[in-house]
DNA sequence: TCTGGGGTCCTAGGACCC
DNA sequence: TCTGGGGTCCTAGGACCC
């Protein structure tokens, strides 16, 4: 058996627990840059506000219904992730942290308890501990799991956890189910399944396996194996190094000239380098992109990206942003309006494994190389006491270019002076 | 005027190996 | 007329997730 407790509307509870005057009232959090709609609260919802949306086109509703709206404050919301789900690793002999409000718990050792009980038990204890609501849903395998959770968070009667364990009870579930709410089945594969008259999780369960294996490849044929009760997915207790990192932000105005630019892809070298270093990895490939505004028919499009081989894989903030900067040289065009930029970093390796990789063509002796990694520690450390930002690369600057973020609330949680803020 | 950011996996096809 | 068998690596594109 798994569970899969899942947060209520998690970014906009995250804003109640510290403000509780909003409960009961429509909140809603938007994407960086304050464009568009990603957590609603039910009372949002109900209003009919739609995930996604920009904001600008439902700001009218937005006033009219008197909707709090706050911009997203991720260390915020990564501090209460990790709250949630270290009570959650108490309750449970493995976890999987699924995503930053998901994850997955272990229930093959409980046949004897009553799970639905237990289920209770999970949420009480999560709200007692952190103020976040959850809903659980347990089943026979990952995706009956995650289709149970799903009626409890739609389905009051429910009280918030769903089991489904007999034959009956699954074989309702999957019924009631539409097939473009089934995990893995994304929009593209809806639309496929629809006209072939697939339209709820019961008919994919029952579609002829090699149409499925041919349509939806191996992905669709482990999707409808779960719901058919064989478990295919097993709980992954160790987050995998990643493959690549990313770092790009939309601009909160047009920048047009190469030095904002240079500022803002250096800022998110920068950013990728520290990513690396947490991680304990380096990168050997070095992707840097600029691009204009998707959405303004006005003026061409322009998408300028380029990826290279960095000379030997490091995951030094100032190695990176030279070869960022020189990279970006070659994509820049002058006399466009350019919206965002970002830089990825992938070719990944283990720092360990590599630490006597050098390159064929280093001109400097491994001595510099140790220098830097010192300076990149220091910098780390201070910036882990005073707070990020105490101390960066002099050609990070995010003055000109700095995304909207205006209805930020204060990092109740990680930042000293934020908490005396809110004491004032 | 205003439209997010960060990931993974799979497949197919081409180039190459013995 | 007949033209092997078994691999790897890389890339682009397309699907999906939160």
């Amino acid at each position: 058996m798994f569970a899969l407790v899942d947060c209520n509307n998690f970014y906009a509870s995250c804003e109640r627990v510290f403000n509780p005057a909003l409960r009961l009232r429509p909140v809603v959090v938007l994407s960086n840059n304050d464009g568009c709609i990603i957590a609603r609260s039910e009372e949002a919802k109900a209003l009919g506000i739609q995930m996604g949306m920009p904001e600008f086109k439902c700001r009218a509703l937005l006033q009219s219904h008197d909707v709090t709206v706050f911009s997203s404050n991720y260390p915020l919301y990564g501090d209460m992730s990790t709250r949630v789900m270290m009570t959650l690793a108490a309750l449970a002999p493995e976890i999987e942290v699924y995503s930053i409000d998901e994850a997955f718990l272990d229930m093959s050792g409980f046949a004897r308890f009553d799970l639905t009980e237990y289920g209770r038990l999970i949420r009480k204890t999560v709200r007692q501990h952190t103020g976040i609501p959850v809903c659980v849903g347990m089943a026979p395998t990952k995706t009956l799991a995650k289709m149970a959770n799903r009626l409890a968070k739609k389905n009051p009667h429910y009280q918030g956890v769903c089991l489904l364990r007999s034959a009956a009870e699954i074989q309702a579930a999957l019924e009631r189910t539409k097939v473009e709410d089934i995990w893995g089945i994304g929009r593209q594969w809806s639309k496929l399944l629809q006209a072939k008259r697939i339209e709820s999780a019961a008919d994919l369960a029952a579609a002829p396996a090699a149409w499925v294996r041919k349509n939806l490849h191996i992905v669709g044929a482990r999707i409808q194996a779960e719901l058919q009760g064989q478990s295919c997915l097993p709980m992954e207790l160790m987050r995998p190094a990643k493959q690549s990192i990313c770092t790009s932000r939309s601009f909160g105005r047009s920048v047009t000239s190469l030095e904002e630019l240079q500022q803002a892809v250096a800022t998110f070298a920068g950013k990728c380098a520290f990513k690396l270093r947490k991680e304990q990895s380096l990168a050997s490939l070095l992707t840097v992109f600029i691009a204009t505004s998707p959405f303004d028919d006005s003026c061409e499009r322009y998408w300028g990206t380029r990826t290279a081989s960095l000379p030997c894989p490091t995951s030094d903030s100032i190695a990176i942003l030279q070869a960022a900067q020189a990279m970006l040289d070659g994509i820049f065009r002058a006399g466009k309006s350019y919206r965002k930029a970002g830089v990825m970093v992938s070719g990944i390796m283990p720092q360990a494994a590599s630490s006597t990789t050098l390159s064929l063509f280093a001109e400097e002796a491994p001595a510099a190389n140790e220098r830097d990694t010192k300076i990149m520690q220091v910098m780390d450390a201070i910036n882990r006491r005073y707070g990020s930002g105490a101390v960066h690369l002099a050609a990070e600057n995010s003055e000109s270019w700095k995304p909207h973020q205006e209805r930020l609330s204060a990092r109740y949680t990680t930042r000293w002076d934020d908490i005396i803020e809110v004491k004032g």
